[in-house]
DNA sequence: CTATGGCTTCAGTGTCGACCGAAACCAAGG
DNA sequence: CCTTGGTTTCGGTCGACACTGAAGCCATAG
C-alpha cells in the first residue's frame, strides 16, 4: 500500500512543525511550511491547507499572512478563480537562514558598544573582551562565507 | 561624575537582556548575564545580584540555575563564607553559540529524512532538494569554520 | 544546640500568545 | 441583485511561563 508514504510524510511534516516551534513559530505554521514543502500539487488554498492540517481557517488565515510576509509563501490568485493559492517559494528559504545567521552576528553590536563603555579599565573589561573577540570573529567569519554559497538552480 | 558610566552600563544591561529575551531567554537571566560580564568585583552573590537587578529571590535562584546548567556562569563557595559567589564563565561563551549553530544545521537531518521519503518521485522532491542543498551546504561549511576559530586567550 | 542569614522551593498571580469558531467580508457566477 | 464558496477579522478560551514572596532548608557562627 502506497498510503503508507503519505502517512510517513505526513509524521515527517509534523518533526518539520515541531523543530520550527522550538525556533518560535507557531505549530500550525510549521506545518503548513512542511506540508507546502512537500504536497501534490504544489498550490493549495487556505480551505485545503485547513482541511489536511486539521486548524481552523482562523489559523491557517493568521499563519499564512505570517508566512508570506517572510517571504517563505507565496500567494496567488486568479481570474475565475475565487480561491487563493499558496505554494512554498522555496528559493527564499535562504533568507530565513540568513536572518538567523545576522541575529547571531548582531551581538557584536552589544559587545562591541560595550567595550566602549569600559575603554578606561582595561582589567575589567577582560570579561566581555573575551566574548566580543569571538563575535567579532563570527561577525568578519561568517558573511563572507555566506556569500559564497552557491546560487540555487535556476 | 563617573556614576553616569555606572548608569550607562546598566542601560546596556537591559539592552543585553533584550536582545536574549528575544530568543526566548527570560529577562532576568539576561540581565544577570550582562551584569556578570561586566560587574565590579566579577563575582556576586544571589542577594546582591536580586538588589542589584531589582528583581525576587525566587527569580535570581531559579534563572542562576539556568545558566550554572548551562555552562555560562560558575557557582562557588567558599569555606567560611555561607554566601555562594558566582561569576559568568566567558570561556563557555562559545559553547552557546556552538549550540546555535548545531540547531541550524540539524535542519539538514529533517530535509535529509524528507528526501528519503520522496526518493521515488524526483519531480515532487524538487522544493524539498532546493532547501535540503542549502542545508548541506551549511553543514559541509559550518563545522569546520567552527573548529579554525581562534581558542580564548589562555 | 540554637540562632542567624542566605539560598532554594513552591504555590499563586498575571501576562502573553496560540488557537478556535463564528461573524463579517469579498469576489465571482447565476 | 442574490447566492455561493472562500478568506479574513475578531472576541473568547486555554495553556504556558516568567515572576513574586513566603515558607522551608541548610550551613555556619555563637
Amino acid at each position: 500500500m502506497s498510503a503508507g508514504r503519505e502517512t510517513r510524510l505526513s509524521a515527517w511534516v509534523e518533526r518539520v512543525a515541531a523543530h520550527f516551534a522550538e525556533e518560535g513559530i507557531p505549530l500550525i505554521g510549521g506545518r503548513i511550511l512542511g506540508y507546502l514543502l512537500v504536497c501534490e500539487p504544489v498550490e493549495r488554498t487556505a480551505a485545503e491547507l485547513a482541511q489536511e492540517l486539521e486548524a481552523s481557517s482562523g489559523s491557517i488565515s493568521t499563519n499564512l499572512k505570517f508566512l508570506v510576509n517572510a517571504g517563505l509563501v507565496t500567494k496567488r490568485t486568479r481570474r475565475g478563480r475565487q480561491a487563493a493559492e499558496y505554494r512554498v517559494d522555496e528559493k527564499r528559504w535562504a533568507d530565513m537562514v540568513q536572518r538567523r545567521l545576522d541575529a547571531l552576528v548582531s551581538v557584536r553590536d552589544l559587545t562591541e558598544s560595550g567595550m566602549r563603555l569600559l575603554s578606561g579599565d582595561p582589567q575589567r573589561a577582560h570579561r566581555l573582551r573575551t566574548v566580543d573577540q569571538l563575535y567579532t570573529w563570527l561577525a568578519d567569519e561568517l558573511p563572507p562565507l555566506w556569500e559564497r554559497r552557491p546560487a540555487p538552480p535556476r
